[in-house]
DNA sequence: TACGATACGGACCGGCGGTCCGCTTAATCG
DNA sequence: CGATTAAGCGGACCGCCGGTCCGTATCGTA
């Protein structure tokens, strides 16, 4: 009853793919311009692997999407402050959306073809799902603070990737520049420190 | 070298082509479920047409939600105030997002469709331009305000049609529950009012 | 009414995500 | 090690969709 270990080539081919498909999307400018068997041919496996390693697209995107989160989680969930634990939600909260911020600018094209899948809204994946109950958590430990739900859920608006995209691209706002603004329109929504 | 007046039945068919379309995305849960053939049949029309009037997918969701998008569009540009011109930046603000929330809670599915049509961001639109620098020039009379730009554009976030979608299907949550969480959202960026 | 321009419509096309099944190969066991 | 078996493989194949094409029907005009 317990989980059986995947063979090894099931393993290889998993990790093949996951890298062919990063490489192709860091190549693309539009999402939909890979198409499932340009990444099969590109990992050297057949549509077939491809597939039931990961479901089908959506589920090929998001593991991807995933492993590439992996790390600003645990630095979320278990690292130093500010953005760990333990630190009060005034410097946390700016804290945590730069780190989403920062994370989007470094993977456009995977946050962009996540969010653009046309099945399912981004707003029910599990990860969207952790950052909203954090941000929310957090936001309700504001003295003063506005609603905590909405709020939180439109903080997260502002990182969204292709708005990210489209400042990064066709405003040519820089890296730090972006987060300074983002940086201060959080601080704007946490209100006066009293 | 005028433009040429299009046909009588050119008209109708384009007519009943939108309203078709309108019916079939407001009864449809995904936008995805309703596809052109479905549009034309019915309209009663053939594909060709459809596609001759419109040119793509994506430009028949667009004339569609400019069609619908038309009043609001002026009210803000000629209507009386708050959301009208004239009235102090500190009122309209609030009132032309509010304004846009509520036709996205109306238009939900076109707004859906549109959001999420693959092919070009929905900041590439010229309405979403307009939104933006109008907003954006109300922010900048706002003393002691925030980064207009940055501001404008996280403003609008807030009311992105899968967000607004998500808080009424999942959450639940209120018409007026929504325009009054976004009320206070908005007043917090625009600061205290000295 | 006759005629040119315009629009019609549905058969057709290319390409995509996803499936299927005969063959290969890794793991296990005597 | 060789035999056995289940897990994995891959690419031909399918259904569907957006978009095109062109012979035919209809509108506007004199």
């Amino acid at each position: 009853m317990a989980d059986r270990r995947p063979r090894k080539d099931a393993a290889r081919n998993r990790a093949a793919v996951l890298a062919a498909a990063d490489t192709l999307f860091a190549r693309c400018e539009h999402p939909d311009d890979v198409t499932m068997a340009d990444i099969a041919a590109a990992a050297g496996v057949g549509k077939g692997t491809l597939f039931r390693a990961f479901g089908d697209r959506t589920g090929l995107i998001r593991a991807l999407y995933e492993a590439r989160l992996e790390p600003v989680r645990a630095s979320v969930e278990e690292g130093p402050p500010p953005l760990g634990p333990g630190s009060p939600p005034r410097l946390r909260v700016p804290a945590l959306l730069d780190a989403v911020l920062c994370f989007k600018l470094d993977n456009r094209h995977l946050a962009l073809a996540l969010e653009q899948t046309g099945d399912a809204s981004p707003y029910r994946t599990d990860h969207y799902a952790r950052w909203h109950a954090l941000l929310k958590e957090l936001l309700e430990r504001v003295p003063g603070g506005p609603d905590a739900d909405f709020t939180a859920h439109a903080l997260l608006a502002a990182t969204r990737a292709d708005l990210v995209a489209h400042l990064a691209g066709e405003n040519g706002l820089s890296r730090e520049e972006m987060r300074s603004r983002l940086a201060e329109f959080t601080a704007r929504t946490l209100g006066a420190e009293d």
